[in-house]
DNA sequence: ACCTGAACACCGTTCAAGT
DNA sequence: ACCTGAACACCGTTCAAGT
């Protein structure tokens, strides 16, 4: 006899690692952290939750393999895509992406690369700091500190220097961008509220602390206003290059 | 009549966010991020969860008030404590902890203070992170922007210089300070695993890679075997600081 | 081999009721 | 004003049972 009739259509193809993974990255866009949910998987996915454990081990592994497919695909694409810049850079920018670059080029590349994936998934950001820290041997750590310690070798860094060098890299994009992509979410204040307006009000939050105790935070305020969060980042990974040519001058 | 005899033992002295706080710190510390639970609270407080919720709104709060009670402390001490050096070395930082010390000591002492606070609560990585995104007015995230800005300035960075600046300096301290954290907290592996057996684990994770998709990890594998955590920091925090220089030529 | 779905041991939060 | 504690609506995970 048939089960008794349920709301929810049944999936007609066979489960599998991937689909439950693709799964788990819907619901992550679409609801962050919180959103992925094993009852909200197993309605989108119309099943129980024994069958995904047949598949996966646990949420853990569920979070890191999503991470890992998402930074994967960002990192294999050229990268050099959400440039909104004058016309003539763009073609500039465009053209570099297409021949051999420069190993400066490349870092800012790849930078801009896991800057455009963190924006389009935030929730990424955290995921990508504790996996860093805590999982350095799990495939999307090695992918990253690889892509980006790459051009830094290339750059001409001394052995010696290859670690320091990797690491102040990844540690400055992936907390600029994690900051970035919070800016973005917009979820934090009202709903309604777009990007300039809560950048005016964190600006006003700052202006209105104590000048005796923050006298910086004033003056930070004034250029938070209308600052370029794409320009701002970029600024900052060129710092972090300046440094690595400063601290070894025979750096190309 | 008296409620029945409960085996636990009755607080005797009033509730109070302090206390509250208080114990949410030691839950933290203890267990980490997911020891904090209002049914740990209750009990270690002798209470119901209504009594904490009079005096907090939720476990949001509740968290980022531990954050921000553990890093205003670590930010108001000398913070030229942890430096384990030669006799020599430690009389001359006790010194220039006393001394009015330069700009560039003075983000290496922050700096170090933070490092110090992460390394004891290993919790304080992920929340400092978090909340520097999405609570930017929240008092923790101002606390540590003006603790670096503040000397930032002081080095003489033109204006339009701090935010790149200051925000390159934090991301990389709390991002690299994470790190360092996690690979003491040792709850990653088999328990009984030292530091050094997690980082020859995984050195040796990073060497067994594929070497014609992973040439550089294999290289930085060898970097990781016996590195000194808090000179591997410091070296990254003068990195940044060389670029900062190298970007802003006038600086001191 | 793959899937079902009830059940278990948790969570954070609320709220009528007490003092 | 401050606290109690049962109750609610969730969680992730397990596992005997089905096919």
């Amino acid at each position: 006899m048939a089960p008794r009739a349920r709301r929810a259509e049944r999936r007609t193809d066979a489960l599998s690692r991937e689909r439950i993974i693709e799964a788990a990255v819907e619901l992550l866009d679409q609801a962050g952290e919180g959103g992925l949910t094993f009852r909200a998987l197993t309605e989108r996915l119309a099943t129980g939750p024994g069958a995904i454990y047949w598949h996966v081990a646990g949420k853990g592994e569920l979070l890191a393999a999503a991470t890992d497919a998402v930074v994967a695909t960002a990192l294999a694409e050229p990268a050099a895509t959400a440039q909104p810049a004058e016309p003539a850079e763009a073609a500039k920018s465009a053209e570099s992406a297409r021949v051999p670059s420069s190993p400066r080029d490349e870092i800012r590349a790849v930078a801009l690369g896991l800057y455009d994936a963190i924006d389009a998934h935030p929730w990424l950001a955290a995921q990508l700091t504790t996996q860093l820290a805590r999982s350095p041997s799990e495939s999307v750590t090695p992918r990253i500190l690889e892509s980006i310690g790459r051009p830094v070798r290339a750059l001409g860094v001394p052995e010696g220097g290859w670690f320091t060098a990797t690491f102040a890299l990844v540690h400055y994009i992936l907390g600029a961008a994690g900051q970035n992509a919070a800016n973005e979410g917009g979820a934090f204040l009202a709903p309604g509220v777009d990007r300039d307006q809560y950048l005016d009000a964190v600006a006003s939050a700052w202006e209105q602390l104590d000048p005796s105790d923050y006298p910086f935070m004033r003056a930070l305020a004034r250029q938070l206003r209308g600052h370029d969060d794409q320009a701002e980042f970029l600024a900052g990974v060129d710092l972090v290059l300046a440094g690595i040519t400063a601290v070894h001058p025979l750096t190309r």
